[in-house]
RNA sequence: GGUGGAGUUGAGCAGUGGCCGCUCCGGAGACUGUAAAUCUCCCCUCUUACGAGACCGUUGGUUCGAAUCCAACCUCCACCA
């Protein structure tokens, strides 16, 4: 059987990687950025807005849709592509990061965390079978195995329990799939290695989760607080040990310069709230760093927030029409600026792509990361 | 002309003797596997900050102390002549 991720072209100079992962909806073309759409919509945008922008793969989110609508109402509807009427690939999360940021309202186990629902207060619990058995509900093209993702800082001991613990729960995970038929079907199964700063530990996670062959690896437990090159160095601390045939992900990263210096690691999927949590909030990437909209010196602006960039919002609204949209608490306003956020790291992701291809992927991503960092 | 009501540093309000409050509007910041179309700070003057000083229509008075009590006056609103 061919392999489901196919290595096209490897950069010279840094760790990048162009890659093609395939999915039960199709093939995704690495590195990729995946907007995040937690509750079965990336908020603010249609399908049609994703597929304009050149979105190739979304998330969802196990926790989330478990608790509403169900995992068995979203199965009974005909699946999560059906249901919220996206035909392309989804990720689904496990919901192990509410594990960590929900933390108020969990209890972690040996078997699982039990949680207390953020919308009601219920009691519920998500272990290896439970997770498993809600993104095989979902129809997931990818599935995340449930981890345990602590806080930063945290002491070696706690980190070595968590990263225990998050190991025999991907073995568990990959047993229910194998079983269930999940994996036959094609559905992929990603792990995640977990180690916080401690790089024995990184090492030792990623090794031996290569050892159980899943479809794909995460480095989770990232940009939980600690500072941008602490972050960095435990990309370097993981990746060197995860296979090389096989897809990794950074889970929950990160700014534009931070993906483009992940790629250089050799990192080849992301994910991340950012540019449409902060699109919602006035908040636009451009390649001379983010601005404000909200701000007044774009009163009067008639630019597009950034000149020339091929997407439906800069090609036909002024910086001062968006800022008047934000000013007056108009819905529209997430909407243009979520399509232009998601659009500039895609359209980052996609040059990324071209350059590895061309092979200069270490000299163009010095420049875009140094006037980006300029700009800010 | 009479009677009643009202004047609070951009707007709308609260404030019956000592703590100057709230909501808008406005200015800025934050946001990284989404409990977020959210949150935080500022919004009379001076000060880098700590702080200091104004100001509750006007003027005077009572009082240790007044937006608050008293008097006169001014402006606006309603009704009556």
């Amino acid at each position: 059987m061919a392999s489901h991720f196919q290595l096209l072209a490897k950069d010279a100079a840094t760790g990048a990687r162009r890659g093609r992962l395939s999915t039960l909806h199709g093939n995704v073309e690495t590195p990729i950025f995946m907007p995040v759409g937690t509750q079965g919509t990336v908020k603010a945008l249609t399908p049609v807005h994703l597929k304009e922008i050149g979105a190739q793969i979304i998330l969802g989110n196990t926790y989330h849709l478990n608790l509403r609508p169900t995992s068995e109402l979203i199965r009974d509807m005909g699946g999560l592509h059906k249901f919220m009427g996206w035909d392309g690939p989804i990720l689904t999360d496990s919901g192990g990061f509410q594990v960590f940021s929900l933390s108020k309202l969990r209890e972690i186990g040996d078997h699982g965390v039990s949680f207390q629902s953020h919308l009601d207060g219920a009691k519920l619990f998500l272990g290896p079978k439970e997770v498993m058995g809600i993104q095989r509900n979902l129809g997931s093209d990818i599935a995340m195995v449930i981890d345990e993702c602590p806080p930063w800082p945290v002491e070696r001991d706690a980190c070595a329990l968590a990263c225990e613990r998050s190991l025999r729960w991907a073995k568990r995970c990959k047993e229910i799939a194998t079983e269930s038929g999940f994996l036959a079907e094609g559905h992929h199964v990603f792990a995640i290695a977990q180690g916080s700063t401690f790089d024995d530990m990184r090492r030792q996670a990623a090794e031996e989760l290569t050892a159980l062959d899943f479809s794909g690896y995460a480095v989770g437990g990232v940009s939980v607080g600690e500072p941008e090159p602490e972050m960095l160095k435990q990309v370097a601390a993981t990746t060197p040990f995860l296979p090389e045939h096989k897809p990794r992900y950074t889970m929950g990263l990160g700014t534009p310069p931070q993906i483009l210096k992940m790629i250089a690691l050799g990192v080849d999927m992301f994910d991340c709230v950012l540019p449409s949590r902060v699109a919602r909030n006035g908040l636009a990437f451009t390649p001379d760093g983010a601005i404000n909209l909200r701000n007044e010196r774009f009163k009067a602006d008639p630019a597009p927030i950034v000149e020339g960039l091929d997407n439906y919002t800069c090609r036909n609204f002024s910086r001062a029409y968006l800022r008047h949209l934000f000013m007056s608490g108009e819905m529209l306003g997430g909407t243009l600026v979520t399509i232009h956020n998601l659009h500039f790291f895609l359209d980052l992701v996609a040059q990324a792509r071209a350059h590895i291809e061309a092979g200069d992927f270490g000299t163009w991503h010095r420049g875009w990361v140094a006037r980006y960092e300029a700009g800010q």
